[in-house]
DNA sequence: CGGAGATTTGAAGCCGCTCAATACAGGTGG
DNA sequence: CCACCTGTATTGAGCGGCTTCAAATCTCCG
């Protein structure tokens, strides 16, 4: 598997061949997770973080009532707690969406990481400014768009962030969320969600049927999200334009 | 004036004496920016850097058709912009909502700075760790919360965050938004925030006059809010109780 | 085949929006 | 000092987007 962590720390910063065998050293060691599995909690405190590999996994709150939200998805090479690493502490719990592969660091070795190089550092520090704009974006959505548009929206982040670390299968995304799931994402009930999606797939702006999505007109999408992918920091790589995402291909 | 950026830094990470007299050295020139001015657009490369010392700013986008969303409020002992120092540009744009002194600092000047000592740079990591985290609660706010405990939430964010850094007035926390700017960070529309807000002060629960704001029933308003205080990593400091904010002294 | 969870559909209702008019406040010029 | 002007706050009325509740269908899996 080419390293999609790598993939994307490349794009931040350009890394010495040194500094990237350190990083693979450091994430040898990898495990798999079953599907809606919990991996860490509000308040904990790991001692290790993850590294997402392969699959997808979701930042969420629960509110006092039980009411939801989930935060960001996680899509592979991204951390999955490096705040935890700088800070101590999650203020948010994880799940995984689908089975996932995750490699795991020790922080002590991470920390040794980081400090060992002024580019590790450069890069994981723009990493978290990353997500910082995936998350101002997200309040752009929630707070100004209107149902149908932040679908719309969700889908084309989702379908970018998967294609910048080579995650397009052939038939499309993988991206096992219910409606519920994405319900509380976008701030909607799933009952909504249901009829926006029928609406979407009407207009033959996305397929989706629980457990894949396709874009067959990305132009269209990107139109009616008001989508521009520049938030997510991807530069322009071989075989993956950004400005017209290869969904367009899937059709 | 104790320094609003020591003070937050300090709560994130202790400094040295060194280290705090190299921040108080690069941070030494300052000047005021007018009321209602735009410091930062969508795209700029500044080539400085800006810490608010004192006012209040606002991020925030646009979209194509004009409606806009605030991302966030800038309050004192904030970087404006620490963003573009790592990445080299911004994605939103930045203005001010009430008259505001700065420091300004050379990009080069703060790299030094930050290259030159593990706690500092550590701090100002966390920092941004801590805008991620406040965008988090953010968009929890929008994704799940009603008109009226959206409201609660920001003016208890605004009253802990200015707590933090000493800027409590005798008579409550400056905060000169109109009430189109409050909708557009809440993700309402200006008829509804006023028709929320009367419903706040018929409550007691904040008095607001489009300059200053008082929370006469902390406790209360908190609750409401589904407020806690910790995604904002303030440490309980000397006359600052973070449970319980002094706001509540104000009736 | 049965059961659990997800999707889909319908109906009713409310929250928050839009539009539009009015009241109000601060600042300016006469 | 008042008349005016501009931007903000306030109020009302009507509408529509989205929610809630509930039932029906579908799908997957044991």
């Amino acid at each position: 598997m080419s390293h999609p962590l790598l993939m994307k720390l490349k794009q931040a910063m350009p890394l010495s061949s040194d500094e990237e065998a350190a990083i693979r050293l450091a994430l040898g060691h990898w495990k798999v997770i079953p599907s809606r599995q919990h991996i860490a909690c509000e308040g904990d405190r790991p001692k290790k973080t993850t590294v997402l590999l392969d699959g997808l996994m979701y930042r969420y709150v629960t509110m006092a009532d039980g009411r939801r939200q989930i935060l960001s998805f996680i899509v592979p090479g991204d951390f999955c707690d490096l705040s935890a690493v700088v800070e101590g502490w999650m203020d948010h719990a994880i799940s995984t969406l689908g089975a996932c592969t995750v490699a795991v660091i020790e922080h002590d070795s991470l920390d040794r990481l980081i400090n060992s190089s002024h580019a590790i550092r450069t890069a994981l520090w723009r990493d978290t400014l990353r997500e910082a704009a995936i998350h101002r974006v997200w309040v752009s959505n929630l707070g100004r768009r209107s149902a149908y548009e932040r679908l719309a929206h969700l889908f084309c982040e989702i379908a970018v962030r998967l294609d910048a670390v080579g995650m397009k299968r052939t038939c499309g995304y993988d991206f096992m969320a219910t409606q519920t799931d994405i319900g509380d994402a976008v701030g909607l009930s799933a009952v909504h969600v249901n009829r926006m999606l029928q609406q979407l797939r009407c207009q033959n702006l996305i397929t989706y049927n629980g457990n894949t999505f396709a874009i067959p007109d990305w132009e269209r999408l990107a139109e009616i999200a008001g989508f521009s992918a520049e938030y997510l920091r991807i530069e322009p790589c071989d075989d993956v334009p950004v400005s017209i995402p290869p969904s367009a291909q899937l059709v």
